[in-house]
Parts: structure tokens; sequence; C-alpha cells
DNA sequence: GATACATAATGAATACGTTTCATCATTATT
DNA sequence: AATAATGATGAAACGTATTCATTATGTATC
């Protein structure tokens, strides 16, 4: 175990020229240097490299095989070492994004779209194996940015804001909660509640708003997407909690209607939570400016 | 231009043993140096290539790319470090044969079948394309053995003797010249005359038989292969002259007459010629071994 | 939450190996 | 045969990877 990459570069310089001397100028070395370094590898391998007594140098068959070695390997050696330098650079590198809030594709993945084009050089994804526990996965290089509505401290990770949004009670139209302005926890008693298929911890419904006032829906239906759930409603198969950005449109073209949840409604913020030593690579700091952006243009807070 | 296979070296360690300090274990190194390895690439390539803050330690996007060239990297290099320690125990290498003469196929392919079985990792083959002039060839290393009956002088090559051989007129049963005991050149100025298709300086019955005495058949007739000479000499379209093991069997099986070329007969030595550093490589040695025994086992000299 | 344990980071000193320098030997070219 | 051009060689210089000794950090254990 000897053998390094400095050989092999040599190798190949010796064999593109036909002559240490040419070799030593291209690769800023002496001829002395690299006569040495051959003499070196071929006494630890115990066998010619070159055969000394032509002119134009030739190599030996075991010579050759480490000429094949060299173009073999050299040019993925120096591919790998520019994306590092792109990486340094904040223009290639690793997005694999979890989101918390299932509502979240609606907004993310039309950004997603936008946001590949502007950095082709980012591998983006979103992990769903992950979503159950995004904060440990982000901390140990599993994730690179996790979508929250609840920040956690540790100061090895920043949660940037990204917009704020309120909690909506979607209801069919003519629904006789409709006629509230304000809903409360007591009303949902003797509804059917339609939620995605998560931990109930991890549903603002019920840890925000059901769960302090003691209430149980009568039914608890999960459905996976979010189209679904709003079919579902407007057929008045039950009632959804569903963020505002997710009902905007819907409830515009009267085909769903929205009520504030309490005495205030149940607002909160969204969050892009990242490792404090990325938070400043330029293809994070573009990815969290979008984001934000994608909140200014149409993701606003409808005040009920 | 920095990155050494000790780094991928390291990398793969680390990434193996997910610690430093095991890693060095592994590496004989110290934690200390394997640290400030690290640090080094990180600092060079001006990003981090691992999250310090896990406890089995974690590659950053980055340093997952490292960790993947070492994987592509590695076991191709380890292979041909193999090899070549193999070449340098002369059991593999490269044996590119070429022939001057051409009946010397006869003995030579069935010799390199069962070399060929002793010696697998060699890489045996006979090179047609530079036959004309093998010598040049052999020195700059196109070639590795040439079979040849005329040794050159020069210290950077070594002639071996395989075997002696005789040259002999092939005539058909009851041709007129069956009738000489010893023929003469002046006895084929009415034959017609089957050689093999090359220079004629490179034919023995020209050099050394015809031209010192000044005779020309009555018609040349070039061949290429020996089995279609001696079926044409069999048939009355001509004579030849071949090498003694080529005929051997024919003539004993009473398909074809032989006779001596002049007062004493010619006689030749056939030759192995390679480099002089390769003279002690073990599979040269037996090469050159296994032709001689080629000769013992019948390739005797016909005395005519 | 404090303590002990393991592991990594750091700075200075060392040791090692590569490179250079100066020179000689060899090989092509005229 | 003479002369460039090129490669080989040995000793010295240089740079840098490694070690040593120590501190810092993080992880388990009580």
């Amino acid at each position: 175990m000897y053998l390094e990459l400095r050989h092999l570069r040599s190798f190949l310089a010796i064999d593109e020229t036909g002559s240490l001397a040419r070799a030593a100028e291209r690769l800023h070395l002496t001829q002395s240097a690299l006569s040495h370094q051959v003499k070196a590898l071929e006494n630890y391998y115990g066998t010619p490299l070159f055969l000394r007594s032509t002119k134009p140098l030739r190599l030996t068959p075991a010579g050759r095989k480490l000429l094949e070695l060299a173009r073999h390997v050299l040019p993925g050696v120096e591919q790998v070492e520019g994306e590092l330098q792109r990486v340094a650079r904040g223009r290639a590198g690793r997005l694999h994004i979890s989101i918390e809030c299932h509502a979240c594709f609606e907004w993310l993945l039309p950004l997603l779209d936008r946001y590949r084009e502007q950095w082709p050089e980012v591998e983006v994804d979103i992990r769903l194996g992950v979503s159950f526990d995004p904060i440990p996965a982000l901390q140990n290089g599993t994730l690179d940015l996790v979508i929250s509505s609840d920040p956690v401290a540790g100061n090895d990770l920043v949660f940037e804001p990204l917009f704020a949004y309120q909690a909506l009670l979607v209801l069919a139209r003519g629904h006789k909660l409709t006629k509230k302005d304000r809903v409360e926890a007591g009303d949902l008693a003797d509804q059917t509640l339609i939620t995605y298929p998560v931990e109930r911890k991890r549903l603002e419904v019920f840890s925000r708003f059901l769960q302090p006032a003691g209430v149980e829906p009568a039914f608890v239906r999960q459905v996976e997407l979010t189209a679904i759930i709003l079919q579902l409603v407007a057929g008045r198969r039950g009632v959804a909690v569903l963020p505002d950005w997710v009902v905007r449109e819907p409830v515009r073209q009267q085909r769903l209607a929205v009520r504030a949840l309490g005495a205030s409604g149940l607002f909160g913020t969204l969050y892009a939570a990242v490792r404090s030593l990325d938070r400043s690579v330029a293809y994070m700091d573009a990815f969290i400016r979008l984001a934000r952006d994608a909140a200014g243009s149409g993701n606003g807070v409808v005040t009920g």
C-alpha cells in the first residue's frame, strides 16, 4: 500500500510527453524528482516499469498496467474535485427535505419545480421515510432541511420562519356550522373529522384545539391526499382542519366554506429548519428565500 | 490537485469504523494524524466533510462524494497492485511472440496450448503484424519474444538456442530428384519451387543455397499454409524446402520423400530472442524450457 | 445534574519522504 | 566523432505528514 495519485499523475504525464524532462515541466517538478519517483516505484514493486534503452521512453507491460490504472482513475478524481469546488461555492450540494405537515405538498411541489431550474446541480428530494422524527435526522445528516411548525431548542439547528398561516375548519357549503362565525371545540363533538393519517400529537386540531378542551369528535377518518379530503368535505362526509393556503382557492370559488377555530383563530408559523453550518450555503439560502416568496404570492393569512 | 490515495484510504476506514480512533488503528496511524488529515482536506476544499456533532461520525454530502470516489477507485488500485506483485514474481506478464519462420506454427501452436494451462496469468499472443522486422520491435517493447534462426549482436537482447534443424528438399514419391542422394543447387533450375510468401532474404533456400550458386528455379510459387504446400508437392506441382520437423510425419508415412541440400546438408539452429532484462523472469524461462522440450520430444535433426 | 469515560481537536516537535541541486552517464543527432 | 538532449545518481534541503502531549467536547452512567 504505497501507490499514490501523485505517481499516477506522473505516469500519465510521462507517457503523454514521452520524456521525463517534458513531463517534469508539465508537473512543475524537476526531471530528477520524476526519475527518483519512478525508480522508487520500480524498487517497490520489484519490476521495471519503463524500457530505458529506447528514446521515446516506452512502458513495460507492468508499467502499462499502471498507466491504464491512471487513465481509469484520474478522470474520476478530477470530476469529484470539481464537484467539491462547486459544493464549497454553494452551487452544488444535497437538499433532502422532510415535511412535518402533510398539506405542505400543496406549495412545496410547484416551488421545487422552479428551484430545480435555478439550481440544477443541487440534488433535491423529498424524503418521506423519516417524516415521523425528522429533527434527529436533520442533526445526523440524513436530512438537510425540515419544514416544521414548531421550533425546538438546539444551537446546531436554525429555524427560519417562512410564513404565518391559519388553521381553518373546512365545511361544506350550507353546513350547519357555517351559521356560526367562530367555531368552538365543543361544536365538533357531533362531527366526523377528516385528518391526515399521522399521530394525533402532530395534528394541530388535536394538540392545540380539541385536547385542551377535552373534546373528542364523533368520528375520525384518516385520508392521505388533500384533494380527497376536500372532496369528502364538499360531499358532506365530514369536516376537516387545514391551513389557509390549501383552501384559499376552493373558498374563492365558493365550493367550500371555512371558519376560524376558537375565539381568536388558530394561527401558526411555518419554519424551515436547517443545520446552522448550512444556513449560509448559497443553495440553502436560495431555497428559503423562494419559500418565503411562495407565501407572498398568495399564501397570506386568511383572517377568517 | 492535492488529493492523494492516502486520503481516500483514510475516508474509507473512517466510514467503515465510524470513528477516527478505530480507523487510525486500522491504518496504523494515530487518531491525531487522521484528525489533521481530515481538517487539511476540509480546509483545502473549503467545505466540511464530516458532521462533528454526532457520535457515529457521519459524512456531509461533500464527504460522501469523496467516499464514493474511494469506493470506486481503491478496489481497482488494489487489483493492479496485486497484478504488479505477480508480475514481479514472474507469475504474470505479457508474452507477445513473433515468428520469423512460417513453419514454426507447426510446433508453436500445440506448445502454446500446454503453456497457457501452466501459466494462466500470462497474456500470450502471436503477433504477425511485426514479423517483417521483429528485432527492433523486441527492443522497443512491442514484442517480448522472437523465434529466429539468425542471432544478431546487441547486449540488450539474448538469443537462447532452442534446437537444431535441417532444411530438406521435399519431393513427391518417385520424383526424379529422389534418385540422387544429395541435391545440388543446379538440380532446382528446372523445378517449380513452392515457398512461403515472404522476402527471399528470409528464405534459407535462397539466401544459403540457390543465391550462392547463382541458380534461379524455373518457377516460384508462393503459398501461405504448410499443409497446402505439402499437398501441392505430393501432387507433383512443385518441390519445397522445409525444416525437418515439418516433414517428419509425412515421410514416415511414405507420403513424401526428402533429400538433403548440398554436399553436407543445410543445417540451422532456432533461437528464442528475448530482452536481457526479461531472461530471468519465470514465465519467460518456462517458455524457453518448454520449447526445448518440444524439440526433444520429436523434432530431432534428420540427418538425411 | 454531576462524574467518568470515550472520542475528537489542537499546537508544537519530530521524523519522514519528496524534491532540488549539482553532477555524471548515456543516448540520439549532426 | 562531436554535441545536444535526456536520464541517473547522491547528498542536502525542504516541506509536510505524523506523533506526542494535552485540552476540549460529547456520551453514557449513576
